[in-house]
DNA sequence: CGTAGAAATACTGATATAAGTGCTAGCAAATTA
DNA sequence: CGCGTTGCTATAGACAATATCAGTATTTCTAAG
């Protein structure tokens, strides 16, 4: 197989054996609609359409040289060349007759069975990309418009934890929490010696509220192209998760502003934060919560989704709250 | 500190040689033909008055090559040889050596600064023992020991003062063992036997004072000095003016051993008080004996007058130093001391009335101005701000023009300035009480009459927060004083404080804290970037550097009023002796003032005072209920402390409450928040040194640093040996120029202003914002984005809005606070030597509006040119400033009628003002000429209006000057031409050429852009070019002025990029020269900011192949003024506060320097200290001529009847700076400092010369026994370089025949070959070169003198 | 009572946070086959 | 060793990230000698 000289930092699991272990496991696969985001040098997308050659088999990647080392490796791909980053890619999609990639829109009441979505987002530059994604899910626009559909992504193993990350763990996040409350999440293929990325016995720990049990694939250096992203990087290696929303339906932005406040100071006990939610703020939940001493005291990175929802729920009720919609209009860069 | 001594003074010796061979030292490894070719076309020979290297008996290590071009040295030295020698081989460690990092504020290893400012709040707030453990620390810091004594001395004069000891002897006995004991490296001096000569005389009642009369006389005799007596009592801080009076009374010392600001009191005051008269004279009880008094001085002072009247050339000397008139003054008063308690004050008042009012006489005033001016109150304790207009009712303005004669004028601007101080003082120093005072007052008021909380105005809120902290602040400080006196040793925390910080909080009085704090967090609202907020750590450190000023400015009036213990200034003419003493004591004082609280101190204190705050400030404000969907009232905080996210990063964030930004952006803000730094209303103190001058009771420092311990050193260095006496005197021909508001254009505005709506460049008010509706739900995000981006831009224009009105109103408001009174702007420099005036909002270089509210107090009859040149005044400020001056003065002349329209209806109108580029000046100059030509003959009109001349795009012209460039010269007018030459518009021109081209060659972008180039389009551009502005920065500038014309902001963007390019490369080609010196000097910062000392320190290599470079851009600007690039990386770190922790840098710490912004700075900073140069020297040389004179840079404004000499002038010392070949002069500068440092440069691995040195490494390495590192190369150089320059001829051979690396790369001849290799990767030393000047053009700098529109 | 060792605390440095990366050039540094 | 990659920062003023955690240094406390 042809390798490109350079690789951004994009790492992929080329043993066919084990990616057609992770097909199988996701219990996705075979669906019409294939979508793959970033496929970089194409193993994953080789073995899929090796296995099940879906009918609409899209690949956007626009990388130089990914771009050439994926048609001189596999030219029977459909590589379009456009950026996933690129929103306008999808409206692109859309319209396009010559690509003619267009999955039904299914009902929110059941998962979607006609599209997948599998993307390569192990460069450490992604990040953001797929935080952007996942916040789709509650407009429930983008790729999410047609339904819940499951996304097969590849991340470095420490972003991973961060999404998965349990309770009281000091990687536990508005985004573990928003994770666990919008969404489906499991762990499909990670590194044999991780025991779990970045977060000890993760695995273990969250299996029964996250991570629904399934025969995880394990793979070895020997399997990752290339072993490292840069020869000073951390030892750390990459993982396949499957993610598919749940469903929940939330009151978002009343939500969105309760955790991002508390997650701020997120080993603080809410009582003692409540005053920056607003002018006023302990006054305000102090009575509102005489009776629920426990999450009064609680810290956020102990709080559940539900209690997460209540207290939201709360201020959602204060006669003086701030404008919790605008809340993001309170900062800007000065020069302009 | 020692070793450094030793080092510099023998380096000293070398440069006696080298400043006279001077030219020797350039170009070592450059060559010589370089800088011969320079001049080889050159016509401006004649100026090379040279120095003769032959003559030289000293020979240097350096071969002259014969053929070398001489260093010109100039006739006048404007005071750069000096200077910059000095500065080259500074009295203090060099910054460059190694790291110097206090970060560490562990109690082990805190810093002298730290220490200090530690021992002094100790030591104010009386815990004298914990203050002598810190003693115990500042001794442990051996490299400080020199200095300890100084500590030492304060630690002892307060512990003399505080009453602790009873006894003299306990105390010299304490001094014995201390210095003993404690502290036995450190010796008293004349200082501490000053505090003991006090102490003993603070037993003056005793009637055994007798006996410490020998003591007095031992401790003088302890003093090494040969003038002991002298030397001890020049300490005036420490000694009262009774303990002189004693000394004297006593006959111990001589009137001549007197310091003398003292010694004029005794002298001119033979009623000076003493303590007999006081005794022996009851003190005035009531006003029933007041009129005797009164018919006396009336009478007595009448001839005096007559002398005064008759004799105006001597009361031209304005300075109350001055004997002469000291003496006229002497004659009429009768000086009392009195006691200060409440009847007598007001008789007091009555006295000085009388006095104002004599004092007037002579003047050919009416009666009811006398009336006007003698009931105004200069006594009185509320600041100017807080007096209500309506209780102004003297003009001095009016009075001051309706005097008749010059010698009138004179004297009463003498009489302003002696009866202003008091005022002066009060609006410097009782800033937060009057604002206090306006609240009270206005808290009063409202509760008399009852007003609901809602209808509450703002000043009584701030009342009831002030009163609810002030209580609990003052607990804090409890809490404080307990933790102190609890546990001398004991650091651990203890409500909220550490011990560390506790001291600090005792300074203040805790009112005054309470009051700093509000008007604080008031002034901050929309500050940083935050909506209806500010940022935390902003508003810590504002509240806590606010406490600190206000400790050193009571510190400053603690000390004078120590000095001037009993002493009644009240007898208005004796006040003005006590004035000029205080005066100098105060330079003296202020001088002495160099601790500042740590960063930490400040944050702690201000987190303190605002997170109390946060608790008792609550408004009233009405809610919605969602539960019952009723609305309900309640009361909230008007502060919330909590963070916002700004890409990722956490920001802290006071947010204030709706309803206090809807109050705050109705009323008038000066009258509850009180700014500090007000202009001034007597003359600012004269600059005599780095940090003394400007305002009378605060420091300023000459020149902004941004917290850089390095540009302050090299200041304080060439300060302490007087070595820029020009910058001083061009400062203070600025300051004295006297100002006052245009009360004619101040109603103009003040109305429009209280219509709310928007107006010219005053945005309306704004109470609500309104966004754009929520998206639905299921919106795209690309959608989400565009709509979060259009409402955060509304949000920012509203925001920015605000400030700008709000901005205004503090300007409006000062303006009305000043009208009718003579006001200065105290002036210092930022660091490259630009003037800026100290009171940041109200100046002559703030906004259009700003500028047009001020005119000169002075006025000067027009004269036929003082006419002309308003006329052309008032084109300029229309826009119409590139025509001939002829044709200006036309465009006036048509425009008669507009003018007379605008100035007589300026609102109701045809508002033809309103059309020019800057309407505000417009409008002034309209209503000036309207006047004028209301008289028979115009030219007969007494004119305050300032007149503009600008240089054209100063900068080019003196990078034109500097590279001789004819192409250039003729574009800035440095040459004569009929018409002026407009740069912006050639350089359209030039574009627009360049477009044609392309679009020929089937460039659609061209296409789309041809003809749509104006002179607007590329003016900032062109501008900012020579501040080295970079592509994406004149994308930027281009795309805005593009949106006009294109609309999508993305498609502006890409053509400003396109066009950027074009512009760019036309101003390249037309200003070739300019460009060639450009590349020259940042060619020389890069190499600078990235070389390393010889003598570097070696543990300051992290890694010993990876330098650290610590070399900032260092130069002396042609008036000595030694100015050093600040930008070194910045090491910030995180400090815990009551609120949250902030992040913040540690402004001690020598970190490497930012070779990038070095780099990038250097070619427009050393422009722009040029450009200052000039314009200080032109500010003297106006000064000298009697000139008014003031500036924005490369504006210079002055009377219009004075335009034409001005013009004379500034062209003049135009060419007296550039008779030097500048870039020359700066690299031998250069070639000095940087003597023997060495740079890195990078090879071809395969070249001979790598192979050489990788060699000589392999030897060196060996000769270790580990692998020999740059560090060791260097340490290896130095050697070599030491036994070169060692005297003995043994050693200096050892030394020629020694081989490092370095020796090796020098003796390379073919080194720039190698360097522009492709392929460089082996890093080697050389030593550091500058590159070769380029070639200087045929323009003659003289030239400009006949040129009109060089300034225009 | 002085002291070794443990426990507690203080200090330092690293890292996560949010979530379009407003765009392009030029240079320096690290990386790679 | 020549190469292409990646990352950083963009006018000058003059104005600013912060909470938490892990690891280490220092101090304090404890308890046995």
């Amino acid at each position: 197989m042809q390798l490109p000289k350079f690789h951004y930092g994009t790492r992929h699991l080329i043993d066919s054996t084990a990616i057609r272990g992770i097909l199988h496991n996701s219990k996705v696969f075979p669906r019409s609609h294939v979508l793959e985001l970033y496929p970089g040098i194409g193993p994953f997308s080789n073995e899929i359409q090796k296995l099940y050659n879906p009918p609409h088999h899209l690949l956007l990647e626009p990388r130089k040289n990914f771009k050439a080392t994926l048609s001189e490796n596999f030219p029977n791909l459909n590589n379009c060349e456009l950026d996933p980053y690129d929103w306008s890619t999808y409206h692109i999609l859309a319209k396009s007759q010559e690509l003619n990639f267009h999955p039904l829109i299914q009902d929110w009441s059941k998962p979607n069975d006609d599209l997948v979505f599998v993307a390569n987002l192990t460069n450490p530059h992604n990040e953001g990309l797929l935080m952007q994604w996942l916040d789709c899910i509650t407009r429930r626009n983008w790729l999410y418009k047609f339904g819940k559909v499951p996304m097969i992504i590849w991340i470095n193993s420490h972003l991973a934890g961060k999404l998965l990350a349990p309770y009281g763990s000091s990687l536990r996040s508005k985004r573990s929490t928003f994770m666990e409350t919008l969404t489906e999440i499991s762990v499909l293929a990670h590194h044999k010696d991780e025991t779990y990325p970045g977060v000890k016995n993760h695995i273990v720990e969250t299996q029964d509220s996250n991570t629904k049990p399934q025969e995880i694939v394990e793979f070895d250096d020997s399997m990752i192209w290339p072993i490292k992203a840069t020869k000073s990087a951390s030892s750390e290696s990459i993982v396949c998760l499957k993610v598919v929303p749940n469903g929940k339906e939330i009151d978002f932005e009343p939500w969105e502003f309760i955790t991002k406040h508390l997650y701020m100071s997120k080993i603080t006990p809410f009582k003692d934060i409540a005053d920056s939610l607003g002018h006023g703020g302990y006054e305000y939940f102090e009575p509102q919560f005489r009776d629920n001493q426990e999450l009064w005291n609680k810290k956020p990175v102990n709080m559940t989704p539900k209690e997460f929802i209540e207290i939201s729920n709360v201020f959602m009720n204060w006669p003086f709250k701030p404008d919790y919609r605008s809340d993001f209009l309170n900062i800007f860069s000065e020069d302009m | 500190m020692l070793r450094s001594t030793v080092r510099s003074r023998s380096v000293n010796l070398n440069l006696a040689v080298s400043s006279s061979t001077a030219s020797s030292l350039s170009s070592r490894f450059i060559g010589c033909n370089d800088s011969c070719k320079r001049y080889i076309s050159s016509k401006g020979s004649n100026l090379l008055a040279s120095l003769d290297v032959n003559n030289s008996s000293v020979k240097s290590s350096f071969e002259v090559a014969p053929q070398q071009r001489k260093l010109n040295k100039p006739q006048i030295d404007l005071g750069f040889w000096k200077s910059s020698k000095f500065s080259i081989n500074p009295n203090f460690e060099p910054f460059d050596r190694s790291y110097r990092s206090i970060i560490n504020s562990s109690s082990t290893n805190r810093s002298v600064m730290q220490l200090w400012s530690l021992l002094e709040a100790c030591l104010c707030s009386n815990y004298v023992d914990r203050a002598f453990h810190i003693l115990e620390s500042l001794y442990a810091i051996k490299p400080h020991r020199i200095n300890f004594i100084d500590d030492y001395n304060m630690y002892l004069s307060y512990l003399a003062d505080s009453g602790k000891i009873k006894k003299l002897s306990d105390l010299s006995l304490k001094v014995t063992r201390d210095l003993e004991k404690h502290f036995p490296d450190s010796t008293y001096n004349d200082r501490t036997i000053a505090i003991l000569v006090h102490f003993a005389l603070s037993f003056s009642k005793r009637s055994d004072f007798g006996s410490y009369i020998t003591d007095i006389n031992t401790f003088f005799s302890m003093s090494n000095n040969k003038n002991a007596k002298k030397a001890v009592l020049k300490n005036t801080d420490i000694f009262t003016l009774n303990d002189y009076k004693l000394l004297r009374d006593l006959n111990l010392v001589e009137a001549s051993e007197l310091p003398i600001a003292i010694r004029n009191i005794f002298d001119k005051n033979p009623s000076y008080p003493s303590e007999d008269t006081e005794k022996t004279i009851p003190p005035i009880k009531s006003a029933k004996s007041i009129p005797e008094t009164n018919t006396n001085d009336l009478k007595n002072d009448d001839p005096t007058l007559q002398q005064l009247k008759t004799s105006p050339s001597e009361e031209a000397i304005l300075d109350p130093d001055d004997t002469e008139i000291s003496k006229k003054w002497d004659l009429n008063e009768n000086i009392d001391t009195i006691e200060k308690d409440a009847g007598e004050l007001l008789s007091v008042d009555t006295i000085g009335m009388k006095v104002i009012r004599h004092s007037l006489q002579g003047l050919s005033l009416t009666e009811t101005q006398k009336q006007k001016i003698a009931s105004f109150n200069f006594d009185s304790e509320t600041s100017i701000l807080a007096t209500k207009l309506e209780d102004k009712s003297v003009d001095f303005y009016e009075i001051y023009c309706s005097l008749k004669t010059d010698a009138e004028r004179e004297k009463f601007d003498e009489f302003l300035e002696n009866f202003n101080q008091d005022r002066q003082r009060v609006l410097e120093t009782r800033s937060t009480e009057a604002a206090k005072e306006r609240w009270k007052h206005d808290f009063m008021d409202a509760k008399s009459r009852g007003e609901a909380p809602f209808e509450k105005k703002l000043n009584v809120k701030l009342w009831e927060w002030y009163s609810q902290m002030l209580p609990l602040i003052k607990k804090e400080v409890e809490q404080a004083n307990e933790l102190l006196q609890d546990s001398l040793i004991d650091k651990r925390k203890a409500g909220g404080i550490s011990s560390d910080y506790a001291p600090y909080l005792n300074l203040v009085d805790p009112e005054k804290m309470c009051v700093i704090t509000i008007l604080e967090l008031l002034k901050l609202n929309s500050t940083g970037g935050v909506f209806e907020g500010m940022r935390t750590a902003r508003a810590v450190i504002s509240v806590g550097k606010a406490i600190e000023l206000e400790f050193r400015s009571e510190q400053l009036i603690r000390n004078e009023m120590h000095t001037f213990k009993n002493v009644s200034t009240k007898p208005h003419v004796f006040k003005k002796y006590v004035w000029s003493a205080k005066k100098r004591l105060r330079d003296h004082n202020i001088e002495k003032s160099k601790i500042e609280w740590p960063q930490a101190a400040r944050a702690q204190i201000g987190s303190i005072m605002i997170s109390t705050l946060l608790h008792v400030a609550k408004v009233n404000v009405r809610g919605h209920d969602p539960k019952t969907n009723k609305y309900v009232y309640g009361e909230l905080p008007a502060f919330s402390h909590s963070y916002q996210y700004h890409n990722g990063a956490k920001i802290g964030v006071l947010k204030i409450h709706k309803s206090l930004i809807k109050q705050l952006n109705g009323e008038r803000l000066a009258t509850s928040v009180q700014p500090q730094q007000m202009p001034m209303i007597v003359k600012p103190r004269k600059w005599v040194s780095w940090n003394s001058g400007g305002y009378h009771y605060s420091q300023s420092i000459l020149i902004r640093t941004r917290d850089s311990p390095e540009q302050v050193a090299y200041l304080k260095a060439v300060s302490e040996e007087n070595l820029i006496p020009t910058i001083y005197s061009g400062l203070n021909v600025i300051g004295l120029t006297g100002w006052t508001v245009n009360r004619k254009v101040f109603n103009v505005l003040s109305e429009v202003w209280n219509t709310g709506k928007q107006f010219l460049d005053i945005p309306g008010i704004q109470d609500d914002m309104v966004v754009l509706p929520p998206l639905p739900s299921n919106a795209e995000p690309e959608e989400v984005r565009e709509w979060k981006l259009k409402n955060k831009e509304i949000a920012n224009k509203i925001s920015s809005d605000r400030s700008v009105r709000c901005d205004s109103n503090y300007k409006l408001e000062i303006a009305r606070a000043f009208l009718g009174e003579k006001i200065y702007f105290p002036h210092n420099l930022d660091f490259r030597g630009r003037a800026y005036p100290l009171s940041p909002h109200f100046n002559h270089l703030g906004n259009d509006m700003s500028r047009g509210l001020l005119i000169f107090w002075k006025g000067r009859r027009l004269g036929p040119q003082g006419l002309k040149w308003l006329k052309v005044h008032l084109a300029n400020l229309f826009g119409y400033d590139k025509a001939s001056l002829d044709d200006r003065i036309a465009f006036a002349n048509q425009h008669i009628e507009d003018l007379k329209d605008s100035a007589e209806h300026p609102l109701d109108g045809k508002g033809w003002w309103q059309s020019a580029d800057k309407p505000w000046q417009a409008l002034a100059t309209c209503m000036e000429l309207n006047e004028a030509f209301k008289l028979e003959n115009p030219e007969d009109f007494i004119s305050h209006q300032p007149v503009h001349q600008d240089g054209t795009c100063n900068g080019l012209q003196h990078y034109a000057a500097l590279g001789g460039d004819v192409e250039g010269a003729i574009q800035v007018n440095l040459v004569p031409s009929p018409k002026p030459q407009d740069v912006y518009n050639h350089v359209a021109k030039l574009v627009e050429a360049r477009l044609d081209v392309a679009a020929k060659e089937g460039d659609e972008t061209a296409k789309i852009l041809q003809g749509k180039i104006t002179r607007k389009v590329v003016k900032q551009t062109v501008m900012t070019n020579v501040y080295g502005v970079t592509f994406i920065g004149a994308t930027r500038q281009i795309a805005k002025q593009l949106t006009e014309k294109f609309d999508d902001k993305q498609l502006a963007f890409e053509y400003g990029g396109y066009l950027a390019k074009h512009v760019f490369a036309a101003i390249r080609e037309s200003f070739k020269g300019a460009h060639e010196i450009q590349d020259w000097l940042g060619e020389c910062s890069k190499r600078i900011s990235r070389a390393i000392r010889l003598d570097v320190d070696s543990k300051s290599f992290r890694n010993g192949n990876k330098p650290d470079f610590m070399s900032s851009v260092i130069w002396t600007t042609p008036l000595g003024l030694p100015i050093v690039q600040p930008y070194r990386d910045e090491s910030k770190k995180q400090i815990k506060t009551n609120l949250q922790t902030i992040f913040i840098a540690d402004p001690l710490a020598v970190n490497p320097v930012n070779a990038r912004r070095q780099k990038s700075g250097f070619p427009p900073n050393f422009i722009h200290s040029l450009d200052a140069s000039h314009m200080l020297l032109s500010a003297t040389k106006c000064g000298e001529h009697g000139l008014d004179f003031a500036s924005v840079h490369d504006s210079y404004w002055t009377h219009a009847c004075d335009v034409d000499k001005m013009n004379y002038l500034l062209r003049e010392e135009f060419i007296k700076l550039h008779e030097v070949d500048l870039i020359e002069r700066l690299k031998t500068e250069f070639n000095q400092r940087y003597k023997d440092y060495l740079q890195v440069c990078k090879i071809p691995r395969t070249s001979p010369l790598a192979r050489k040195i990788v060699e000589c490494r392999k030897q060196l390495s060996t000769k270790l026994g580990r692998p020999a590192t740059l560090a060791d190369e260097i340490h290896e150089e130095k050697i070599r370089k030491e036994l070169l320059n060692s005297i003995e001829s043994e050693k200096q051979e050892a030394g020629k025949n020694m081989v490092t690396t370095v020796s090796i790369a020098e003796d390379y001849k073919d080194i720039d070959t190698l360097l522009k290799a492709t392929a460089c990767h082996m890093p080697i030393l050389t030593p550091l070169t500058l590159p070769p000047i380029p070639t200087k053009g045929q323009f003659d700098v003289q030239e400009l003198r006949k040129s009109a529109y060089f300034f225009s």
